[in-house]
DNA sequence: CATGAATGAGCGTTCATTCAT
DNA sequence: TATGAATGAACGCTCATTCAT
């Protein structure tokens, strides 16, 4: 393990050797017990060069974390064709994502885990992240209502109404809360369960997710009891 | 702040006052950052006292984490009456992991954060709680299953067979992760979303879920498209 | 060299300790190049007990300024009897000086050169020390003009009122800058030059400093020639 | 700031923009805070060639000490009319003192302040230019005398034999550092303080120190009060 | 002549942990 | 029972200095 020592890299590249290096022991370690000298030592090079190119721990740790967002960011991009109808978006991101992150463990793990558990100014890097993914699903999720809706014209299902609107703004965003961390917890479920491909994980996740978008939409969805009064 | 100076108090007590303070810096900080010193401060006794009690630093974590375990489940075991309905069940489950950590941040952090980000003996206390509720979660389901499939005897559905054996337990594990990261990932969204009540977290997650369940179990899946050989 | 390895003192006499052994380094090393594993080693103290007692670098050097700053101007109050006159309170100051500086040579480098050469916020805490001693000296030259002014009543020599007025403040001011600047200087000189007693330094400063003073005071000031237009 | 960047400068050029930029900064920050980055970096230079020319921090600090001195030396030199009277030399010896070190404020720094505090190796060389300095005050404090003797053939004054060797060597040289610390001082206040000009500061200075070496040379000194047995 | 790339060595600081009382 | 006194070990960071081109 360890680059091979090959003196006098260009910048670029041993920044990015710096980068691999970094994210492995952080998603390994954590941020705080990650150590400098062994990420320089992994990375192949001495820790004042480090410093040089990457100013400090906490400003590489953010480099990491927005090389391992916009890389993340990029796959599930690149695995959606915009055209395509709404479920078959939303399948292809979540393979995307699933292969993604099985793809690289250590930089999932940075993103997951260790970015939000070491302060705001890391945390804010995913949140950037994770907003964009919940206002892709978001999205998605709006347009789904807007394919299912035109049943019958004139058609009005029971005591609803059934536009686009028909689902509130706050429960949509609920909704993509609720489907990206199912997705993140199959995602490490996955990853860690032998004999679980990332096409399984994706195809449970749908399959529970956009039938019951399409029960709620269709204006069957799940009533709660009465409230309880001695639990209000 | 910290408690007030009392000498001589029995061990049990004292115990407890040191995990109290030891839940609240941990999960403030994060286990590398809090202090020792801090935490025995906030404890209102002195440093070695803390060594002589629970030894280490690490001790001292894993017994916050199981001791924050233990509360969470006793939470969600005390919310639910075994007699009813599985989809009432799980509601009151929900509702119980909502109110009880959104009443116990500190706690949450820890087992949710904290736990799972400083090595394996620790996300391994974690992952024993985490297990107890998807099995609980896995049993809801199969016993929906059940309750769901014998509607008219001798009714055959879509060329399924849909006794219990139909979902695969595998699947049905992946949909309790899928559950239960959902509920993670909204009672985080709930408990830091200003006029987002738990109630509505744990409605909209019902919602999506039990419907999806539903229709899964009623042989209507989602399918997801042939195999794209470009993609694999 | 090195304290004898003493076990479990209290702190008030561990922190003279590392007084003692800073002081001596700082004076040596100047202060960035000391080193507080140098110093921790010359206290006979490990490393953090230092740290814990006196919280950084530049509070352990500022602790240092403060106490050989106060010893001094200690030294020096003690010396001087306030109901003797003028001339014989100046000559007990500087004897209690050039004493207190040729028995404290550390101390001495570290007000004087140290202190001053390593940011304004050391230089702050010694300038309040010359201070004092300069408004001491400023005193002493305005009662010595004040014993001297009556040679007869009713006489006016040349063309100047010779009340206390009579040198500006400003000129006095200098006056005194320029005698305790002297007086560092003879202090540096007597206690490197062999042969030289502090005794001897302070006589001659007097020697000059009290005849010039004089001089000035009864109005037989040295003329600068006119203003040279080539040089302004 | 910093050189306008132009290549291919003869070596002896570059030289002095190198010392240029240290000598601004060795006075700025001190010379261990200094660092040879922004050295070079204000000289317009990559840092190798600042050690291909001048070897190490130390030589190009002794080489900034020994510019610096020379440059005030001659400035002092060029001052003074060896023809003219002995005041009239020290007056016109001061005044280019003060002027040139008001005039190259971090020149003066580094020689008065910065050189003297960081090892004997650099002390020495400023030692050399003071004891220039000295002797050159010690020749006109001689030369006073002389002048200031034979006011009347076969005058004796008062139990004292008022020739050149009246005064030991000793206590000349004893004069001539005490003026030249007032003269230090007295440059640090006049070049710190609003109002002052450089000179006022060499009037203030001439004033006590000629009419006090005119008292000591005829024959009144100050009389120090007889031994105090409790004292020593 | 000039520089981008790279490092050995060391420093200020902190912390979990223990001893002696 | 409870604590003031004390430390070994390590970590983040910097800097003077040198290759290789």
């Amino acid at each position: 393990m360890g680059a091979v020592k090959t003196r006098r890299m260009p910048r670029a590249v041993r920044e990015q050797q710096m980068l691999d290096a970094a994210v492995q022991i952080f998603g390994r370690r954590g941020y705080m017990a990650a150590s400098m000298d062994e990420i320089a030592e992994l990375a192949g090079v001495s820790k004042p060069l480090v410093y040089l190119y990457l100013n400090s721990k906490e400003d590489l740790f953010t480099a990491c974390i927005r090389r391992e967002a916009g890389t993340l960011a990029e796959a599930v991009r690149a695995g959606v064709r915009p055209g395509l109808p709404a479920d078959r978006q939303l399948w292809d991101g979540l393979r995307a994502f699933f292969a993604h992150t099985a793809g690289h463990p250590h930089g999932w793990t940075v993103l997951h885990l260790q970015a939000r558990t070491h302060g705001e100014r890391f945390a804010a890097e995913v949140a950037a992240l994770r907003a964009e993914i919940v206002a892709f699903v978001t999205r998605l999720i709006a347009a789904a209502a807007r394919e299912a809706v035109p049943p019958a014209p004139g058609c009005v299902r029971a005591g609803r109404d059934t536009r686009d609107g028909d689902l509130p703004d706050q429960e949509v965003t609920g909704l993509a809360e609720a489907l990206v961390g199912a997705a993140e917890s199959l995602a490490a479920w996955a990853n860690t369960t032998p004999g679980v491909t990332s096409r399984q994980a994706a195809a449970t996740l749908m399959n529970v997710a956009w039938s019951g978008l399409g029960a709620l939409m269709e204006g069957r969805p799940w009533t709660p009891p009465a409230v309880d009064p001695a639990v209000s």
